[in-house]
Parts: C-alpha cells; structure tokens; sequence
DNA sequence: TTAAAAAACGCAACACTTTTGCGTTTTCGT
DNA sequence: ACGAAAACGCAAAAGTGTTGCGTTTTTTAA
C-alpha cells in the first residue's frame, strides 16, 4: 500500500520490500507481535538477523515500540505514528494482557490520565500491566467466571 | 532475622543461609530486583543456577512475583505475604516510589477501581509502578521540574 | 540424635533469544 | 548513473534461563 511507503519515508528508513511488509504486518495485526511470530508470517524466509534489525530500526525511528508479554519475551507494537518521532517517544501508557489468547493490547491514554492526577504524587514515569480475560475471550466463554 | 525464617518455613522452602539471605534482600529492597543486581550483591559468590532456581521457587510458593520493566527485563518484588500462597497470587496494589526520597508508597484501591472499568477488558490482576516526585518532595523543592 | 528422604547446591552442558562483524546487495540522493 | 548510506544474509558470539547429575545440607521421624 502506498500509505506504508510514505510512514517508511517519513521516519526515514528505506523502503525495502521486507520493511514495507513488515509495516505492513503491524498495521494488520490489531494487538502486538513477537519476533518469532514476524517470523512464520514471513513463511520463515526472513533471516531472523534482519527481523530483529528491521525491529530495532522501527523502534528507534518511532514506528513500534516494546510491549510486555505474560513470559517477558520482547512484543512489538505499532506507535500513535502522530505523536512519535526518534526524538520523542509517547508511549507512556498500560498495556492489558489475556490469560486466554495470551495478546498483550495497549491502554489508551484516559486511563492513565486519571491515575496521574489521583495519585497525589508527581508521576514522571510509570509501568502498569492488567491482566485478565480481554473483551473478545470474555464474550465466547461467558460461563466461567468468578 | 527471625521472621525471615518463619516466613520461608511458612511457604515450604528449606531454610538455607542463601534463602534466608535473598529473603532479607528483598525486605531491604524497596522496588524490584533483577538477577543481575542480586548477583552482585551476592558478590558474585553465589551460583547464578541457584538464584533462578531460589527465585523460581518463591515465585512458585508465592512469595514473590515477577515485575515487568520497561525494557523486558525479569524483575522480582516482594508479594503481599498475607494474601498470597501457592494457590493465589494476589498483588492487589500499585506503588509509588519516590525518585527523591526513595520511599515507596502504597496506592490506595480507588485509582484502581476506576482503571479496572475504564480498560474494557475484566480485569482479574495487575501490576502498577508509579516513579516520580512525592507530595513532601515535591513542595520542598519546586524549582526543576519539568 | 541419628539415619533416611527431600530439598538445595555447584558445575557442566544445553536451549533459546538477541547482538555483532563482515562482505555483499539494494536503495537513496544528486 | 554513480557514490554513499542503508539493508541484507551468514556465521559467530553474547546473554538469559534451564536441565542433568552427583554432592551437600536440611528436614522428618523413629
């Protein structure tokens, strides 16, 4: 899509075929990604090498950042691309993880409002993580719930 | 001290010099702990096999969990010992940890009941860390911030 | 208090994730 | 179209966490 050719351009990475697809990749993908997930997308013909690098030039561009996983292992996701830049990231929000399908999706930022204001404290930084069951997982298995 | 003894042999982990001394470690630490910081404070004498399998076994028994950072690193903090057990891990509070002072403040539950409604997923644990400046520090000095 | 059982230990080796070096290929700006 | 910069694949290394095994320490119970 042209779109993801003009974001590459706009944050200044090359617009190799691999990059655009991955850009594309995290466009489609309405929660966040691992490496290992890019990986069998791209049917396991991308050397790893060039994933994590792609990765880690997205991240300091300010097209994905770095999201919290149930294991810890590194999960990528798409920036506000309105409001990042390699200069400045703006991620400062929560992210809420499944214990059923296992995604990890971002907070958007209201939430976090409210807890700044309400602490009483100056809060300069944070790092909030909720699990549960996500809104999808909830509505299919309305049964079991305590 | 003695209440780290009583507190391992509550949980069923032997008491060894080294548990009872990470123990202690993580009474004396106010936020979270990484492998790495463990290890040097153990001087680099104790076995790093040994501090997985130590802090695998407390997280197992309930006595600590993990804590995400920023950049995905394992951390470990202290659970509330009186609700948690193998069974049930419940870390049901955030905290604020003072940048200036480096005391450590438990948030009380109403920031939280507005974040578990507001995220539109159930919310059935989470995990929150606050950094900034507290109420006392912040009024004694106004000047730098920013 | 002592002996058997269970837990914890250190060491070596392994598995997995991520990074680095290097020579080659592709993309970009002029 | 050409030189510089970026991106690529491959091999190797670094980092993180686990497993197997034989030994030591702690617990349990006679």
């Amino acid at each position: 899509m042209k779109k993801h050719k003009e974001i590459l351009s706009r944050f200044g990475i090359n617009k190799t075929q691999f990059r655009i697809d991955l850009l594309s990749l995290f466009f489609d993908c309405k929660s966040s990604l691992t490496i290992h997930e890019i990986f069998e997308r791209f049917n396991k013909k991308t050397n790893k090498v060039t994933i994590y690098r792609a990765l880690k030039s997205f991240e300091q561009k300010g097209i994905i950042h770095q999201v919290p996983d149930k294991n810890n292992l590194k999960k990528y996701s798409l920036c506000n691309l309105d409001s990042c830049s390699p200069d400045s990231h703006n991620h400062q929000h929560g992210h809420f993880i499944c214990y059923s399908c296992d995604q990890t999706f971002c907070l958007d930022d209201s939430t976090i409002k409210i807890l700044k204001t309400s602490s009483g404290h100056i809060v300069k930084n944070y790092n909030l993580i909720l699990e549960g069951y996500c809104t999808d997982c909830n509505s299919s298995q309305t049964i079991s719930q305590n």
